[in-house]
DNA sequence: TTCCCTGTGCAACACTATAACATGCGAGTG
DNA sequence: CACTCGCATGTTATAGTGTTGCACAGGGAA
């Protein structure tokens, strides 16, 4: 089996606070190996992205550093999307105009993303089976692949089947 | 094999008159069957979708209705988008904010799409096997499927390969 | 007739993203 | 030190995409 999962579900509980510095850390190691400059509206970005595991509006970002930084417009917002997807730092879901960070930033690739209706939350996968198949099925065609957007819908398995005391309707942490 | 090709890449000197005629005579008969009214206005965004088969843009067809009709306005787009959309006569290809005809509209599904990035052609898919291994890998995570977007860029065979003496760049007839 | 339902007209607005030009600021160089 | 080059940011305006809310028209049913 192939199935690569860059981010799973968590759990509710789960501790967050880690999610965030391991994603922060990763990518201030890798700006400095590239040679690219994390500046603090990048990071800050960054970070607001990574408050959930689930995908955050461009426009919901420039109101929160709105409140941080006076001078925060849209190209702020759009500059620092631009960069950190550049560097493979987040997502872009198409589906939803939003933008989610990724779990695994130094391999460059392009997520399938497992959507959650209810709570909103986000699963990456980097999967090489769907990859085959799709580009197989394309190949029937003559058709060249160069790249994918894959987003699936659907429930993730804390709303499909909450357990008793545990808590659902957010991702946030 | 499971592979279906809903809509394959056309020649470019197929007879679209005939791609379009049907898809109106098979919008027609459809919406008869289901009580639904394909009036003037739904008919001719239809009409305008199939006009090519490349992806289009709800403001080009609002520019090209108004040249029509005094009266059109965004909402009378978005109106007979949502309409078509709610029959499946046209999908809606989220990496492009844009609008295809379906060409397989009497059986509800989710396209998958493989769309040209230099002619903007657009194939149709509904294949079994892709939808398998996405439910799979998605139930290796508990998660529950409940719809699909697939959008696959590259090449299509006419651009990737042109033959001498056929055309290419454009995907309008 | 009256009522209701659906489709359309119309004005305004909300949300998403980019263009264009100015300013600041730090690193490297002479 | 001054200079300048390149990148990041500030600022204003605008383009592109989609929605809300209410008014009106027409046809079928009570």
């Amino acid at each position: 089996m192939a199935t690569s999962v860059v981010t799973p579900f968590k759990h509710a509980d789960h501790d967050h606070g880690h999610c965030v510095d391991d994603a922060l850390a990763q990518a201030e190691r890798q700006c400095r190996q590239r040679g690219v400059r994390l500046t603090p509206i990048r990071r800050r970005v960054l970070e607001l992205i990574w408050n959930g595991h689930a995908p955050v509006k461009a426009y919901d970002l420039l109101d929160r550093l709105r409140a941080e930084r006076r001078s925060a417009a849209p190209p702020t917002v759009y500059r620092a999307l631009d960069f950190l997807l550049e560097e493979g730092l987040i997502h872009r879901i198409e589906s939803l105009n939003a933008y989610i960070g990724c779990g695994s930033p130094a391999h460059p690739h392009v997520g399938q993303f497992l959507i959650c209706e209810q709570c909103h939350a986000v699963a990456e996968l980097d999967d090489n089976d769907v990859h085959r198949v799709l580009s197989a099925k394309a190949g029937e065609l003559g058709f060249l692949v160069s790249s994918q957007t894959i987003e699936i819908n659907g429930l993730c398995p804390l709303c499909r089947d909450p357990s008793p005391g545990t808590a659902t309707g957010s991702a946030s942490g």
